[in-house]
RNA sequence: GGGCGGGUGGCGGAACUGGCAGACGCGCGGGACUUAGGAUCCCGUGCCGCAAGGCGUGAGGGUUCGACCCCCUCCCCGCCCACCA
């Protein structure tokens, strides 16, 4: 045998690739004896190249997929493109090159960046979003699940980004009323849009977060804080003029501490409340706010500004008047638009109060402690929870206790409720854009918005729709598209000219790679039995909201329809950290510090990326792109390759000499099962493929610093190197093949390292039979000596007490008290 | 303001369940090999000190024979949410 001598990964990168595609090695559904397992990266939008966070994300997914495969598992890795949106879009209104033509040609170069990373996708299931047989599905579950009235249509105001021109959910605006997407301003526009219905399962979307202990907390409790979920009541105030001001509030046991109320500017009363002599005042107002926007008026920091509406509402409760204000501070859509203020027990009431000098009464006081002092000494609002006082029968109670009978006295009393209060909004989901999927609704004079029959469906994107950036959807302007007749009277009729989010697409693609081909249905619900719920899914934590949440509800209404089995898409949540540049910033062409796949992989061999990648630091940590760290990894993988080259001799020796291996050897014997140990630890459980690759890197280095002579030295090492192969495989699955293939000869010709069985360490071998034991005199380290595994403390106290330095420390003193722990310390105490 | 993470050598990071802090890599220093070395192999590398020894996991306190780890007070950094009633 003759291996070559030095590492050359770009040979034997391809090599081995052309290989496992051919054998079909990462087709799922071949093992149907064996249990199943999912394992999904977060497919990617193909923009024109990879960059360093797919790079990690999918090395990430395939070191798992790899992994579970050796195991014995039938494990189902698929792959797809996320192939519908703004980017594609936006780029066409610069030059022009239609939308459809640049993802196609994206995704051949995208596709053709992934394989070259060697990543163990089914290849077979390959899908793309922009694809009439994926967009034909969203349609359909749009269509069913209107029929189930989680469709509707709704006008009012819609968050409009001034950048993509176009609606975009409420998830999707971030800090400052910015876009998610493109990070222009959002401003709230007045226009009819169809939506989710997404708050039906609110409850059901909460409930199930308790179930997802293999979730990053983080990421459960976002959704909890999104999801929002309050309890409180809704209260009348009775308005002097007749009618009355609801109000919602989590904190009723303050009620009695009411000193005003607060609307809205937009709320329906304010008209009608308003006394003539103030209406000047609160027009302008009311106009004043409509200019501003919602960032200026509700953002950090802005100041509290009201006027008085000249009404006065009645405390259900204890009878006394309250005067009726409006103020910028209160949003028309959280709760009833309208608020009690409890300046005493409120900090927002608080302020607003002192500004505007309104009376401040204090009726909690903390069950221990000092008195909440009254009048100016109150520097600010109480807020905890404590005993009532002042406040008619409900006086002593508990605030908790007081809740719960004031609102079922409100209940009794016909003036309220417990009501229970969400964050969540129904997910508007039009888009005013082209590359999206249309929603297939026709607009009759006569029956108003038809569904398209499910026989109908696809309605297809029309290729020839021009693309300008107005804001006005461009399907409007094809006029072959807009006209149909009426599914229903088949009077000439208008299409629905706008499409849906592409969020739409990726809340449901985890299934569709079940059975991707499938022309009849979304996909087979026999697959689905088979291989759902997703095991392990990687993915970014910045899509905590919006796609995780979307993915978790519509998966839901899927199991609602009958095609799944479980209410919750996915056991297990790993999100990886994002890949900054080496100066430590976020990669961005402003800081020139973009590092791209492409050219390292070139340079050093998809491996070594890999290498890096999961050895820089656990998976859900940020890391920082270093030049030095990829050499360091690079320099690794030649020095794996030189002593396999450098025992070439020990690729035959004979097992059956393992048996005799000692010292040294029975050392090195321990070292690579202890090895198997520590690598396949961190591949389950908590991912720490750092600290697995370290272990690999100290059996390389006992390698080295061993020369084998006899049959046993020989048998050590090649099961060292064998170990050291197959371990290697989930990280560096090239250069693993290749030495691996390199030990075994011509005889393992036919076999595959990717779906060999994964090693066993031997529990006899992993167990030391000496220890070292560190001596402590009053907690400090004096030395240390190595006693048999079982030794107890009597042996370990002689051996202890003859080490110089220990004995330095005890001379002349009294031990007082010695702690032994077996296999690790003997602390002595002296005084 | 609220929630969730963090803070360990020059750097990235290790450390099981309270038991030898700093594995492994990078960087740096030295040596060997070599015509050469920015290749390779070997040795060293927390800080102070010639040494013995002392000091060290953001700061201060506590519990303990023993604390990066548990408790209290505080500081700093990151992410997410935020006039949500």
């Amino acid at each position: 045998m003759s291996m070559n001598e030095r590492y050359e990964p770009q040979s034997i990168e391809s090599r081995w690739r052309a290989r496992w595609e051919e054998s079909g090695a990462f087709r799922a559904g071949s093992r149907p004896g064996a249990e199943k397992r999912y394992v999904l990266e977060m497919f990617p939008y193909p923009s024109g190249a990879m960059h360093m966070g797919h790079a990690r994300v999918y090395t990430i997914g395939d070191a798992i997929a790899r992994h579970l495969r050796m195991r014995g598992f039938d494990v189902l890795h698929p792959i797809g493109f996320d192939a519908l949106g703004l980017p594609a879009e936006n780029a066409a209104i610069k030059d022009g090159k239609h939308p459809g033509e640049r993802t196609r040609e994206n995704i051949v170069s995208f596709r053709a960046d992934l394989k070259t990373m060697g990543f163990s996708f089914d290849w077979s299931r390959e899908l793309a979003t922009c694809d009439p047989e994926y967009y034909r599905w969203n349609q359909w579950f749009f269509v069913k699940m209107l029929e189930r009235d989680l469709v509707y249509r709704r006008t009012g105001k819609a968050n409009w980004c001034t950048g993509c021109l176009t609606v975009i959910a409420n998830e999707q605006v971030v800090e400052e009323n910015r876009c998610e997407r493109c990070g222009s301003q959002v401003v709230e526009k007045q226009i009819p849009e169809w939506a989710f219905r997404i708050t039906a399962y609110a409850d059901d979307l909460l409930a199930g977060l308790d179930e997802l202990r293999d979730w990053p907390e983080r990421i459960t409790t976002m959704q909890r804080n999104w999801i929002g979920r309050s309890e409180g009541a809704e209260v009348d105030f009775a308005l002097e003029g007749g009618g009355a001001v609801k109000v919602f509030t989590t904190r009723l046991d303050t009620i009695f501490g009411c000193t005003y109320l607060v609307l809205a500017p937009e709320h329906p009363l304010v008209e009608q409340v308003t006394e003539p002599s103030r209406r000047a005042e609160v027009q302008a107002f009311v106009e004043r706010m409509k200019r501003t926007d919602a960032l200026e008026r509700t953002g950090e920091g802005a100041p509290k500004e009201g006027v008085f509406t000249g009404a006065l509402a009645v405390n259900p409760y204890g009878g006394g008047k309250v005067p009726v204000w409006i103020a910028n501070f209160v949003l028309a859509e959280y709760g009833t638009g309208a608020v009690m203020s409890v300046p005493a027990h409120d900090q927002r009431d608080f302020e607003f109060a002192r500004k505007y000098r309104l009376p401040v009464r204090v009726v909690i006081q903390p069950a221990r402690g000092e008195r909440t002092p009254e009048g100016d000494a109150l520097a600010a609002a109480t807020t905890d929870d404590g005993v009532l006082e002042a406040s008619g029968p409900y006086s002593g109670l508990s605030s908790a206790a007081a809740r719960s009978r004031m609102a079922a006295d409100a209940r009794a009393g016909g003036f309220g409720a417990p009501t229970v209060r969400w964050h969540l909004r129904d997910w508007g989901f039009s888009r005013q854009r082209y590359w999206g999927t249309p929603i297939p609704i026709i607009h009759c004079d006569e029956h108003g918005p038809v569904p398209v029959p499910e026989k109908d469906l696809p309605v297809l994107l029309p290729p020839q729709a021009i693309i300008t950036g107005t804001g006005e959807p461009p399907l409007a302007k094809v006029p072959e598209f807009v006209n149909a007749p009426c599914p229903r009277c088949g009077r000439p009729s208008r299409r629905e000219t706008e499409t849906m989010d592409t969020f739409v697409d990726s809340s449901w693609y985890h299934a569709r790679y079940l059975s991707p081909r499938d022309d009849a249905r979304p996909f087979d619900p026999a697959e689905a039995r088979r291989w759902l719920p997703i095991d392990v899914y990687v993915g970014g934590p910045e899509h905590a909201v919006m796609h995780l949440l979307y993915f978790r509800f519509w998966h839901r209404v899927m199991n609602d329809l009958g095609l799944t089995q479980e209410r919750e898409p996915c056991r297990r949540l790993v999100t990886q950290g994002i890949v900054n540049g080496p100066d430590g910033r976020k990669m961005s062409k402003r800081w020139g510090n973009v590092v791209t796949p492409g050219p390292m992989v070139e340079r050093y061999g998809a491996d070594t990326l890999r290498l890096f990648i999961l050895f820089a630091a656990p998976p859900e940590k940020d890391i920082d792109w270093s030049d030095e760290q990829v050499e360091g990894m690079s320099r690794f993988l030649a020095r794996v390759w030189r002593i396999f080259h450098a025992r070439q001799d020990c690729f035959r020796a004979d097992e059956a000499a393992l048996a005799q291996a000692a010292g040294p050897w029975l050392d090195l014997r321990r070292r690579t099962h202890r090895t198997i140990k520590k690598v396949t630890e961190g591949l389950e459980g908590d991912l720490k493929f750092n600290t697995g690759i370290a272990g690999l890197m100290e059996l390389v280095n006992e390698l080295y610093a061993l020369e084998p002579r006899g049959a046993p030295e020989r048998a050590a090492v090649r099961e060292a190197l064998l170990a050291l192969a197959v371990l290697l495989s989930p990280f560096a699955p090239h250069a693993a093949e290749e030495l691996w293939h390199e030990v075994l000869g011509p005889g393992a010709r036919e076999r595959l390292l990717a779906t060999e069985p994964w090693p066993a360490a031997d529990p006899a071998l992993v167990a030391a039979d000496t220890v070292t034991i560190a001596v402590q005199v009053n907690g400090k380290l004096r030395g240390e000596v190595r006693a048999a595994v079982a030794a107890g403390e009597a042996e370990v106290r002689a051996l202890a007490e003859k080490e110089e330095r220990v004995r330095a420390h005890l001379d002349g003193k009294t031990v007082r008290k010695v702690v032994f722990v077996p296999q690790r310390l003997i602390n002595f105490v002296v005084g």
